[in-house]
Formats: C-alpha cells, sequence, structure tokens
DNA sequence: GATGAATGAGTATTCATTCAT
DNA sequence: AATGAATGAATACTCATTCAT
C-alpha cells in the first residue's frame, strides 16, 4: 500500500531536521570547510546521495540551518515587537539569553563561525540584518526611554557584551560564569 | 661566491615578514581552511616551494602569525607587570584598546577566527594561556581593590566586553562607534 | 532505488581486484615511490579519487597485495604443514617454485623490491614472518631428517638460491635457464 | 696565494668522492627516490649547488657510482682474465665474495635496488653486460672444465646463488650465516 | 669553488557533487 | 525516497634543478 502524502511529507520533515540537527553540531565542533558532506551523511545514518534530496549543496545546508535558527530566536524573543521595553521585559530579555545559550550552545557557536567568515556571511547577509536591526533598534528605543546620553553607544556597547558572553560562554561553557555576569549586567545597565 | 651570512639572514627575515603578512590577512579574511597555501604565495608573488623554505608546514605559519602577534601585544600593554592598575592606567588601557585594534585589525579578526576552531586553536592553547591568564589576574586585582562585591564577575565581564568589542569592530570598523563604547565604559566601570 | 548489497559488493570486489593487479604490475616495473597513484588509476582507466574508496592510502595498497599474495602461496605450498617433507615431496615443491615464478612474475618481482625496500617492509614485516619461518623451518627439518651436517646452513642455502634465482628470472625470464637450474638443485640437494 | 692546478684538482677528487660515498650509503638505506639531493647535501656537509658542480643530475650521480663500484670489484677480481680458474683459484674467488661483501655492504645493496629498478638499469645497462658477462664466461669454462654435464646451468646456478647470498647477506648482515654456507658451496661444488 | 634562495612540476590525498540503479 | 560508486578539481607538501652572488 502506497503511503499517502501526508506520509511522504512527514518522512521528508523529519529528514531533513535530523540532517540540520546532524550537520549543526558538526559544523559548530568542526568549523563549516572542516565538516564534509560524508561526515555528516554518517554521522545522521544516511547516505551522501540523500543529502542532495534535500539540499542543493553545502552552502545551502548551513544557510538554511542559520536561517531557520535565527527564525526559532525570533519566535522566542518577538524582536519585531513595535513597543518599547519595560525594565521588567529588560530582565526577562537577559536573563533569557542566559537560557537560549544553554540550550542552543551549537547554534550559537555555529552563529558566530558564520560571522567571522565573510564568504559564508554574504550567504545571509540579508537574513541576518533581518534579524539584527528590530534587536537594536529595540535596544536603542529602551536606553532613549530611559533618558541616557547617547542611547546608540548604549544599545551597541550591550549588543557587543552580548557578542562576548556568547563567544565565551562557547568555547568553554564549563567555566564561564554566565548567571553571575548577567546578574551584573542587570545591576548595570537597569538601575 | 656565495652571499655573506649577513645577506642571507637580511633576505629571510624579509621573505618571513612578507610571507606572514600576506598569510595574516587571507586567514582574516577566509578563516584557516578556507586559506590555500597557493593563494598565499600568488598573493605573496612568490612561489608555493618559497613558503616551506621558511615554515615546515599551514600549522606552522597560522601558529607563528599568532605567537608572533601576541608579543607585540604583551609588549605594548605589558600585561605581565605585577602591580595593580591604578584608575589613570585602566583608562590608558582601555584607550590604548582602542587604536590597537584599529593598527591590527587583521591580527584580531585572526584571532577571534582562532578561537572558534579548536582544531587551530591547540596549537596555540600554551601560548595563549600564557596572554591571557595575566591579563585577566590584573582585571580581577583592580576590581578587588576597587572594593566589588564579585571582582570575579567584573573581571570576565569587562573581558567578555572586550571580545564583544573586538568582534563587532572587525566585523564592520566603518560603522561600530568603538570610540563613544570605549567612553562609555570608562564611565560605566570606573566611576 | 539502491542497488542490492549484492550487487555493491560485486562491483567493490572487481573494482578492488582490477586496482591490485594494475598496482602490482606497476610496481614491480618500477618500484613503489616511482609508482604514483595517478598512474596506476590511469593504467586502470579509473579517476585517482576512486582508488581512496577502496584503499585508505598508497601503503595500504601495496601491504594487501602483497598480504594477499602471500595466502595465494602459502595455500599453494601448504607451508604450514607440521610434518616433515619426503624427498618426493621436496622434489615437487622445487618443480611448483618453476611455475609458481613463471604464473606469478610481478607478484614476485615486486616481493624482492618490498624485501630490499626498508621503509615499505616495515609494513608487511609480521606477515611476511609468518609466511617465511614456517618455509624455512620445514626446510631445516628436511636436511636433520636427511643427516647432513650442518642443516642451518643447508637450509639458508637453498633459501638464498630460490631466493637468487627469482631474482635472476624476474629480471630476465627470456633468458634464464629456470628449469634446467631446478634440475641441477634437486641432483645436487636430494641425492 | 692562489692554489695551484694541482690542488684544485686535489680538492675535486675529494669532494666527488665525498659525495659519492654519501650518496651511496643513503641510496642503499632509502631507495633513490627515496633520497633527496637536499638530504645528500646536507649529510656531506656541503650545499646543494655543490653538488651540480660535480654531477650532471641526479641519475648521473647513481650512475656513476654503480660503474665506479664496479670498476673496483673487476680489478679486485681480475675476472677479465683469459686463463681457466683452478680449483685453488676459485675457493679464493668464493671466499673473496665474503669479504667484499662484507666490506662493501652499501654498494652491494645499492647494485641491487639498481638491478630490480627497471628504469634505472636502463642508465647502466652497457656497464653491467661488460661486467657480469666476463664473470659468467669465466664460471662456464671453470665448469666446462671439471666436465660436468651442464656447463651453462652450473654457472647459472653458481652465479644465482651468489646473487641470493647477496641479498640474504644485505637485508640482514648479523643473522645471516654466510660464512659457513660459503663452506657449504665450496664442499658442493667444486668436489 | 660554493652558497642557499627560489622555482614549478609533481605527489598523495580529500571532498563536494553527480548519477545509474 | 535512497544508495554509494565514481569523478575531478583542489589541497598541502616535496624536490630536482637553477642561478645570482
Amino acid at each position: 500500500m502506497p503511503r499517502t502524502e501526508e506520509q511522504y511529507k512527514d518522512i521528508r520533515e523529519q529528514k531533513k531536521a535530523l540532517i540540520k540537527e546532524t550537520a549543526m553540531e558538526l559544523f559548530a565542533q568542526k568549523g563549516f570547510s572542516g565538516t564534509s558532506m560524508s561526515l555528516i551523511a554518517k554521522q545522521a545514518g544516511i547516505s551522501k546521495g540523500l543529502i542532495y534530496n534535500y539540499f542543493t549543496n553545502k552552502e545551502d545546508l548551513i544557510k538554511t540551518i542559520i536561517i531557520d535558527g535565527f527564525k526559532i530566536i525570533i519566535d522566542v524573543f518577538d524582536t519585531n515587537k513595535d513597543g518599547v521595553l519595560t525594565d521588567e521585559e529588560m530582565v526577562f530579555f537577559l536573563k533569557g539569553t542566559s537560557s537560549i545559550l544553554k540550550e542552543n550552545t551549537s547554534f550559537w557557536k555555529l552563529y558566530l563561525i558564520v560571522m567571522m567568515q565573510a564568504d559564508v556571511m554574504k550567504l545571509i547577509e540579508n537574513e541576518f540584518m533581518e534579524f539584527l536591526a528590530p534587536l537594536l533598534k529595540t535596544l536603542v528605543q529602551y536606553f532613549e526611554q530611559k533618558g541616557v546620553k547617547d542611547p546608540v553607544a548604549h544599545a551597541n556597547l550591550l549588543g557587543a557584551l552580548l557578542d562576548g558572553i556568547t563567544l565565551n560562554y562557547v568555547i568553554d561553557p564549563e567555566h564561564f560564569p554566565i548567571d553571575s555576569i548577567i546578574d551584573l549586567i542587570i545591576d548595570k545597565f537597569l538601575k
């Protein structure tokens, strides 16, 4: 009995997710050029050819991983919100950073790798800006509302700080005291 | 009649510097595995083989570039100093960060790439710790002396911040407002 | 729909045999370092890359060729036999040497090349001793039973003689009078 | 004061001998393609360029080593002698084989390597025949005079035996019982 | 006579991608 | 949908040889 269209779609979605998940871990661990398609296939328990059934090539694979990752993060943070953050929401956002880092360490490591690699970065420039711009805008608005002297510098400072925390955390999650640092930030930026 | 030893030494040093400089730019631009020895040779206007006259292999090349870079930075900052930073020295250090970033953008980009790349990182782990440990210690001592509640978190926060600034600056030097951010840091951390 | 496992296995075995055969001829003709993987591929009518689908590297290739060769020879001669050779069996063994040389000239040439090449020899040392030791032991036992004064020297002499015959035969199979020499040996060693 | 022509000639001869000696050891140890000109230069304590001052290329170097080696051996054995060997002379020749192997192990190993390598062999084919032919002729004459049934087979057998002994000796000089084997040959072939 | 920097063709090996089944 | 054999271009690295000094 042939499978229904629905079932086929399910299989496709599952396989695609499996490939993406496997590839993400490996890219984060060994870098983009350091990870071969063969290894991804082997690790995922499928054939090399099958990957090309779902992704047109290696670049498409990493691009999809990153962009889909952004989508999830955006959903979580709802960074597109028009309104202005209250202090409470900001605390929620900063505390959320910690748990989102812990739960998606591989993704964030990959994110940093991609940011450093101009060639790969070009592939996702547009999506990257779509992701980052509203976030930065929200931060600027937040500081404007707090009445600080240079809200743009404040927003950039906080953005850089979050990047730096991400960097240090993904490199050595065991030893980097992320939670006490987040507390410190809340103390320094919200009072 | 052969050249004098002096002449040979001169030639060697100049060529080595040329290769290191060229390779650093390319590594920073395209990553370690993304940069081929052929490209380095082509860009430097020499033959592939000659690189191997000066560096035993690709790893030796990047290792030498990073370690020599550290040496220069250490000399500038004198991070091995035993004493404790005064506020004045801290300001000097932070302002120095800005100019050292501007003058060695490629090196710092390479530094971040290397930090993200576990396999390359292994090559220079020892030298990296020798460079970083005293710097972090100095920061901790500085915050201890200021009497803050959690000096280690403060030091790590400032360290992460400097990493984040480096990251944002090397990715887009034109648009990142590094100087006003440094001023803000001085304002936030020294008062 | 993929091929059946059986089909894949068939393809693999045929290709592997083709590569081994081609490589053996070339190694025997031009030596180990004198034979490039490119040339083997070209001669076999396949791509360079395919060789690495079947053998992990050049060393693995020559090692497999030699070891598989030994296996065949051992089967033919049954050198592991525990008992002692009769004169009749010794005649059979010596006459067999002639035909085994004629039928596997390339292999024996390769065998000699490998013996002369210390670095390649190291790769197969163990297998080589497993092959040679029982053969030599059988020869010693044979001469012991014949009651000659120095059976070890006799065995070594005969061994060296067989090596020498192999050497002369593979260098110039057309002109070396192998059969009359074997007859002479039978005459000189068995009476 | 400039050196006299005589002195220059002396220097040339000494340097040439040094290069030949060094190269011979290395070729015997690591094979022809396995030995680089750089290594020879380093081992001999001279520059790469200097080797090309004395030998037109690598092939010329090995060719000269082999041919000069033959010349010395021929002188020692005087294989060009027209007359026929007496039994006494044959004993002297066989015993001499042992000492000549012990004193020139590297040369004989190189000789075997070259014999196995068709490409290199071609370079010295003529000189090789000039060396071997009279030797074989002398052996044939010796056996003719002894009145054996098949003197050519006898000569070839003895020749192969000497090759085999050389092979076994150069591979493992410590353990191969060359002298008792030579005694055995004298016993088997002269009685 | 002597040096060693420099070249460039060559080597082993890897890997993204294709395609017949 | 799925396989893995096959390709070929690219990569790091080696080395005989040249040549200005």
